[in-house]
DNA sequence: CTTATGCTGTTATAATTCAAACAAACTTGT
DNA sequence: ACAAGTTTGTTTGAATTATAACAGCATAAG
């Protein structure tokens, strides 16, 4: 049920993005067979937020207010959208200066970021996924650098060796960091071993390092390394961070946002 | 000519309206033949307004390149869909299969083959512009590959030196070439010299080179010089090239295909 | 008047998708 | 641990759509 559910909110994400979709690239897009998808969209379908057509699901935008299962429709849409995330993205999209040179790591609190920045800003941006790139094409931004690579769907992500150069050939003014564990002991980790090179040359590259991270990966662990809690410069989390915690990070001579 | 434009119109209206439509709904409500429609909408697709799925077509919104789509009669009358190019790219795509690592140079012509490549097929792409990259993306390639760096916005393009080092490090069955300038003695020649060394290091990582260029670029000369006529194995062109060209050529040992 | 051109519709064949049924894998509750 | 209920993936024949090729028809130019 957990899963399904998790997928559902996938599903009706893509959709409002690109507007529809064929039951072929969403069942490639998320690693399970058509008929899944078909048994999702029929479900989506009978609740009004799609329509089917031969091949294909098509996003009804103009909503039904009073659908019979207008809850769940709304049920999904707010949970996709997730509230913490959305504010701690928007409190770090304050802290861009227009002449900034900054780079947005990987992750989907750092998306939040991309959303919610200003259009014609005049700053330099380097990041490496596709939705972030996606984001800030139509915004005007002065500069966009994309480290580029391999493509890796699931993630919307560009992985290579070259990237990590290049992050060291450039100099920024903020850096944008998540992390998917924050521990006092094992430091800052991720999932994925290909990230930490990534991460680690934009630290490297970076004068202030902001740390966007919700309030669950505060005592997690992760399997990949990355750095210690003190290569950090500010903490920006929601208000689920404990006052011990606080504590801890302000010793460390780290500012912590709460928004 | 008149009535036809009216009608691409009407389709446009309607799939902005509802996000997409059945191919069959379209027909039914413009009291047109299907083929029709699915002619309209073919067009509609390479002018970037529309995604085509097997039975309807999706409407991409706030994709247009410059200003707002509410005008799209702009773009119709443009109709830059160059039917040679378009050709020229559909050939291209016909000449991948299954298994292939491919290369897609930067230019218009050959971006038109990414636009005809079949999706779900199962081959390796490395591409540097941002449409490339787009229509690709939801094709469900194996691989997807970008040579990342400093994006450019009027042409879609990322450039960086470690997009050459991307390249030494790849080896692809067959490369899709472009040229501004096609001479006899002065050899393939393009406008911008940062497109050089990634096209020779193109070259010089793929076994088959395949170039790609409408019969107006034949004894043009451009500044940045790239590589002699002889480093390619194939060129497909349109009919607009000259017997004594298809001679010059085939002398070399190269195939032409006319399309 | 004839030719050329562009647009539309029809056909036949190929390719894709649908829907149902069943089996396997995973959850859940006892 | 076991059984009942979900969820997912695969297979099949049937239905739908795509593509290419050809023919009809209008319009415009010579």
């Amino acid at each position: 049920m957990q899963p399904k559910i998790e997928r559902l909110k996938q599903v009706v994400s893509i959709l409002r993005e690109r507007n529809g979709a064929a039951i072929k690239d969403l069942a490639g897009n998320l690693g399970v067979s058509e008929m899944t998808i078909r048994r999702d969209l029929e479900r989506l379908r009978l609740d009004n937020v799609i329509s089917l057509v031969h091949g294909a699901a098509i996003y009804k935008s103009g909503s039904s207010p009073n659908g019979p299962d207008a809850d769940y429709h709304v049920a999904i849409e707010e949970a996709v959208s997730n509230p913490e995330k959305e504010r701690i993205g928007k409190a770090a999209a304050r802290m861009v200066s227009p002449g900034d040179t900054i780079i947005i790591d990987i992750g989907t609190t750092t998306e939040m970021l991309a959303k919610h920045l200003l259009q014609n800003c005049p700053i330099t941006v380097l990041c490496f996924t596709m939705n972030v790139l996606a984001d800030l094409h139509r915004k005007n931004v002065d500069t966009l650098i994309l480290g580029g690579g391999y493509y890796h769907a699931s993630t919307q992500l560009f992985e290579s060796a070259e990237a990590v150069s290049l992050v060291r050939r450039i100099r920024a003014t903020k850096l944008f960091l998540s992390a998917a564990g924050v521990n006092r002991d094992m430091g800052l980790t991720t999932v994925n071993q290909y990230e930490v090179h990534i991460k680690q040359a934009c630290i490297e590259s970076s004068l202030k390092k902001i740390l966007l991270v919700d309030s669950k990966k505060f005592d997690q662990v992760r399997p990949a390394y990355v750095a210690p809690l003190n290569a950090v410069d500010v903490v920006i989390t929601d208000t689920g961070i404990s006052p011990a915690w606080i504590r801890v990070l302000e010793e460390m001579g780290i500012t912590v946002q709460v928004v």
